[in-house]
Parts: structure tokens; C-alpha cells; sequence
DNA sequence: GTCTATAATTAGATAGAC
DNA sequence: GTCTATCTAATTATAGAC
């Protein structure tokens, strides 16, 4: 169980070598965010890396500890893209800055729908895994976000009347669900989530509706803009 | 595989002896929206219901008609608690009906997570149960609240530059993502989304965000007191 | 590092007693 | 109508060859 044989992610000496295993964690956040944890069996996984289910077991021991590490990529991709500590000391309003954010995140939800995927499947259940998620990633960014939200209300560019637990459910909600139903959208509406328009037009949405100016946070397209 | 064996729902003669496959039924429903249809176990659902595995096959024949079955449920009860085709004939303006179907979706919600939680368990693989509960399910739902919508865009209350399919997502997400993320709310901010009070600032706030006036729709809290 | 083979467990579905 | 017992298949994890 302690045997965890962890690799150094520092391998590749020659050209690309220590790819296997990122490949693994790649198609394992795939299909842990499709099929759940336990509809997600490790051959499959292993499977669609192209290699053998005996190399789960070698690189990451339990199917318990591939998903944990599976996870920690999808919010460090997160934190890349997005860059919500960076934008908390970025200059402008709290309402700019809350826009770009808005922004950024729905552009990574679009490209990124298995991170959303993976959330919901894990939020809605009471176990270890949703409490290993909620207390290492969540929180920290939980909490610059009501930050930004108290900054936005007192610039009055948000309702006061609105409690800030149900600003982020409303927020998180009305970004990700486009893109976490996505296939339902296409049987449903013809419309392409992925479309680039399609996400532009939403990122437009959602700054509207809870921001009022749509023209706000348009400008930055990259987080490195800004930086 | 055809010999399904369907049971007449009609059979307690003496007091409630056809209880058994309710009984199944719901915890099944319950079972698939937490952890899945792969994850939710035959066995577990029988046991849940305090019966044996093997009277599953008896009564629905597959896991799959099981499924079917306690979906078909689950919608029944979303018709009767929300009534949308019998609120779409009622009187006042779009924005007037549209406020009042909001309140008393999440209310059904706030009721029944278990109902969001199938629809974004299914609606995020492109599979046979996603398909079949979009053509026979959602599609007639949705035709109804798309002219709801267009009715009160036309209304002014809705803004004009947001399209149908935007609205149906920013919708559906801003709704029941603090009821489907239920216990990840709990941990992260100590608010139970169950209580009446969260349920009505939350219905509060998603008329406030997308039709502006808060008191719209308020005075109905029974879909009978409109009938 | 990657593979094959396999052990131990659990899944859904069937057969048949009562 | 409900149960026990069992069949077949698939699961995770282990052992060990190369």
C-alpha cells in the first residue's frame, strides 16, 4: 500500500520518454470525468493509453491513487489557464477583473469539459474523494473568488441581495452546463458547444446576465496578456 | 430478453401490497443518480429496498429496463410538480409564467436532487439512455420553454442579444448546480441547500438574475393554486 | 519499463425451491 | 412474490518473465 513506486517526473534524458505515464493520467481523466470512478476500469484506461493494465498497478498502485493524481493535473491545467491568483493582484475594478475571469474559465471549460465532468461527478456524492477534492483544491480558489464577488458588489456592479454561497452555484452552473451536456445539446439544439462562436457568444451571456455590461473583460484572450 | 414479465401496476386489492416495486424503484432511481448506472450494483439497490437481488430480474427484467423504468418516474413527478404543459395554457405574461415555472422547478429540485443528478449523469455521454431520454424526456419539455422564452424576450423581460440555446443552459446550470453540488456545499460553506430559506433565496435569485424583478411569480407556491 | 498469467472479488442474470 | 444457489463474465491487484 506505501509501495507506491513513485516515478520522477524528470525522466526523459533523450527525447520523450516519460510519456507513457502522462498518457495514462491523460485518457484516466477522461474516462473517470465520463464513466465515474467506478464505471471507469482501469483495462479501459490502460487500453486507451495503448498499453497494459499491469502498468497501472506499477505506476500508481491503486486505482484510488491514479485518479487523486489524474485530478491534481486537471487543476494545474486549471491554475494555467485561468491564473485566479495571478488575476486577484491584476489592477482594474473588481468587476474587470471578475469578467476576465469569467471569461478564461468558460474558454477552459469549453476545451476542457471532463474537468467540469469530473467535479460534478464527485460533488454529488458524500465520500472521501469529494472531500479530498473540496478541501486541497476548492477552498483555496473558493476564497479568492469571494473576494472578487464582495469587491464586485461593493463596486455595485452586483446585486447585494444575493448571498455569495448562491453566486457560485448560480456561476459555476450557468458557465459549465453547455459544456458538461454537451452531447445533449447537440441531439437537442444542433448547436456545437466547442464551436469557438458558441463559446464567445456564452462567455458574452454570462458576463451580461450577472454583470450587466457585456462589453466587460473583452479585451485579454491569453492569461500571459495580462501578465 | 422479451419475456419482461411486466407486472399490472394495479394490484393491491387489501391495503398496499404492490409496494415492493415502488420500493425498488425509487431507491433504484436514487442509486443510478449517485453513483451511476455502472456503479449503482443490482445487489445494492435490492438490499436498499430490503429485498433480494434476485427479484430485480423478476420484475424489470434487465438493469436496463430497471433504469428506464425509474427515469419514466422521475419524470412523472417533475409533470405533476411543475406542469408545464398545463402552465403554458395559464394566463398572465411570459415573464409572469416563466418566474413561476423557475420557482417551482427548483423547488422540485431542491426536493428531488436525485433528478438533476440522473439528467447530468446521462447527458454527458453520448450513449443509447442520453439519446432516449432526450427524444422521448426533454424535447417536449423544452419546445414548451422555448416559446416560453421567445414569448418573454419579445416581452422585454429577457434580454434580445441571448439566444435560445444560451438561455436553456445558463438556465438549467444556474438552477440546480447548488442542489446537485449539495454536499460539496455543505463542506465548503456550511449552508444546507435544503433548508426552505436557501431553496426560496435561491428561486429569488435566479428570477432577480434573469428577469430583473424579484416578485415576479412569487405568489404561487402550489402548481393546484393555479389550476 | 512493459508484458502475461492469475488470484480474489464482484457483477448481472438464471434456475428452481417454497 | 420472494428467496437461495449458481453460472458466466468482468473487476482490481499481484507475481513474475523478459
Amino acid at each position: 500500500m506505501a509501495t507506491t513506486t513513485a516515478r520522477s517526473p524528470r525522466k526523459s534524458a533523450e527525447t520523450d520518454e516519460a510519456s507513457t505515464r502522462d498518457r495514462i493520467l491523460d485518457v484516466a481523466l477522461q474516462s473517470f470525468a465520463e464513466l465515474g470512478f467506478d464505471g471507469a476500469s482501469t483495462r479501459a484506461i490502460a487500453s486507451l493509453a495503448g498499453v497494459n493494465q499491469g502498468l497501472i498497478p506499477y505506476y500508481f498502485g491503486t486505482k484510488d491513487a491514479l485518479w487523486r493524481e489524474a485530478v491534481d493535473r486537471a487543476f494545474a491545467r486549471l491554475g494555467e489557464a485561468v491564473g485566479v491568483s495571478v488575476q486577484e493582484a491584476a489592477d482594474g475594478s473588481s468587476g474587470e477583473r471578475l469578467a476576465v475571469l469569467i471569461r478564461r474559465y468558460i474558454r477552459f471549460v469549453a476545451e476542457h469539459p471532463e474537468f467540469v465532468m469530473m467535479m460534478n461527478e464527485e460533488g454529488k456524492r458524500d465520500g472521501e474523494r469529494m472531500q479530498w477534492i473540496t478541501d486541497t483544491h476548492v477552498r483555496p480558489i473558493f476564497e479568492i473568488m469571494t473576494r472578487l464577488f464582495e469587491g464586485a458588489r461593493d463596486e455595485g456592479v452586483l446585486p447585494t441581495e444575493i448571498g455569495v454561497p448562491h453566486f457560485h452555484y448560480l456561476f459555476v452552473g450557468a458557465t459549465a452546463a453547455l459544456f458538461h451536456q454537451a452531447h445533449e445539446c447537440r441531439r437537442l439544439f444542433g448547436v456545437e458547444p466547442t464551436d469557438p462562436r458558441v463559446v464567445e457568444n456564452h462567455a458574452d451571456a454570462v458576463v451580461r446576465l450577472f454583470l450587466g455590461d457585456p462589453e466587460l473583460g473583452r479585451a485579454p484572450r491569453d492569461p500571459q496578456e495580462t501578465a
